[in-house]
DNA sequence: TAAAATAGTGTTATAAGTACACTAATTATG
DNA sequence: CATAATTAGTGTACTTATAACACTATTTTA
């Protein structure tokens, strides 16, 4: 309400409770997988929920949910996005709360979960498989998520904040196929990728071979192109992305 | 916070502000236009500001929205939709504020608007003549707007949000020119919109002619087609949303 | 030396978008 | 009644992106 203010005071209101929830994605054996946390307490004890916290006073929503990161993964520096923002009135049954969803994207070689004191147990799962039943709303919250996820990567370069600093074109490939839920075809994908001009070729090579046939060839994304802003690599040369709508409860 | 719940405190953590802003877009003049109140007191005395209100504790943040839009406008049953939620810590120098913001959007003819108590004036701005200095950070909430209602118009019937019920398709055409900011192919946009086959024909004509020329023939949305969720009128086949990341303050 | 895996190239077909010239219908006005 | 003006289209050619699929080339291990 920021065009009143006669006499301003703070304590007026009941206020409802603030917490940002990041859905943190990864990439585990070439396979699209996210961190849940099941839940010590009541309410839903025992259920599978994403793990999220209050924002404090003094920090911003992206830092609220980079520190909610943190402490979960211990991983810091990661691509990070608002989602949506979830305020229905009994969405918790103990107050009233709104939550800032994030999506974060880690890389796969890089996490390193912790098990806090208000979880059981903290696992990844791949979204294929996800635990039936999840606290609050978060089932609606991560097939938002999963929906932003998938029409995002048609027109940016974000899967490769899924992959380690070095990768195939294969593995590329495989990534956008996960995502997309599609096959991709060989060959116009190569053709693709290299019109780009955005991979550098890595000369090394990855560790000794025990299968036959011709070996994999590396390659990392070129700084100085990753560093335009402007630029994506297109799979799709332009695409629509799912409707900023969200099913209602 | 929602895996924490220990002996749950409701008073135990000092909460910020919610609040709701709505960007109100219509169509005057066949200009895009956006509805600002000018603020009364402090802080940002006399600038002008995108409405907007405290969240109650028993209402959702759509309904929150909407009764906001419903105080301003005196306008109900409009589209409206959740833009981002805006959370940096020195927005607002009272208090932490978290604001989020919808877009709104309402048809031409049905404007009412009031002012408020709290406000000087009330006013529609074309969004090409904005006021230099807005209040808080405004002047960024409604240039992401702006740029939101752009690349969602490419891929969605939003437009026919902003027509009276009755239009015709040069009228139609005016406001993707206008949103998109491009001039568009007539023969094709008639051999597009003919082709979706969305619209029905209205067989009153409008008023006295004055000018000459073949009288405007009238349409307006089929409604068993409007009502099919899943259809959309894209003028372009696909096209990418612009990125839901924000710029920094 | 053959099999296997990666790493491509070539070609064709389809579809969508773009540009622009052209036709047709219907009205007011001199 | 002729003409200008305005809405309402149609026709067509060009370009580009996508998709499908066959084919070649390279480099390794067994």
């Amino acid at each position: 309400m920021q065009e009143q203010a006669e006499s301003y005071d703070v304590t007026r209101y009941e206020r409802p409770s603030v917490t940002v929830d990041v859905v943190i994605f990864t990439l585990i054996h070439q396979e699209l997988q996210v961190l849940l946390v099941q839940r010590r307490n009541w309410p839903f004890e025992g259920y599978w929920a994403i793990p999220g916290g209050f924002v404090n006073m003094d920090e911003s929503l992206e830092l609220a949910a980079r520190r909610e990161l943190e402490e979960e993964t211990g991983v810091g520096d990661v691509y990070l996005e608002q989602l949506y923002t979830f305020g229905d009135v009994g969405r918790d049954p103990r107050t009233r709360v709104i939550s800032v969803a994030y999506i974060a994207l880690v890389r796969a070689d890089v996490q390193q979960i912790r098990v806090s004191e208000e979880s059981h147990d903290v696992r990844w799962f791949p979204v294929r498989t996800l635990p039936e039943q999840l606290a609050f709303d978060h089932a609606q919250i991560l097939a938002y998520a999963i929906g932003r996820l998938r029409s995002k990567l048609e027109y940016t370069t974000l899967a490769f904040q899924l992959l380690p600093e070095q990768f195939s074109i294969l593995e590329l490939k495989h990534i956008y196929e996960q995502i997309l839920g599609e096959k991709l075809d060989k060959g116009n994908f190569y053709r693709k990728i290299k019109e780009a001009d955005l991979l550098e070729e890595v000369h090394t090579v990855r560790e000794e071979r025990k299968t036959r046939g011709r070996p994999t060839q590396l390659w990392r994304v070129r700084r100085d192109r990753a560093l335009e802003k402007q630029f994506v690599f297109r799979w799709r040369e332009d695409r629509a992305v799912a409707s900023g709508k969200i099913p209602k409860d």
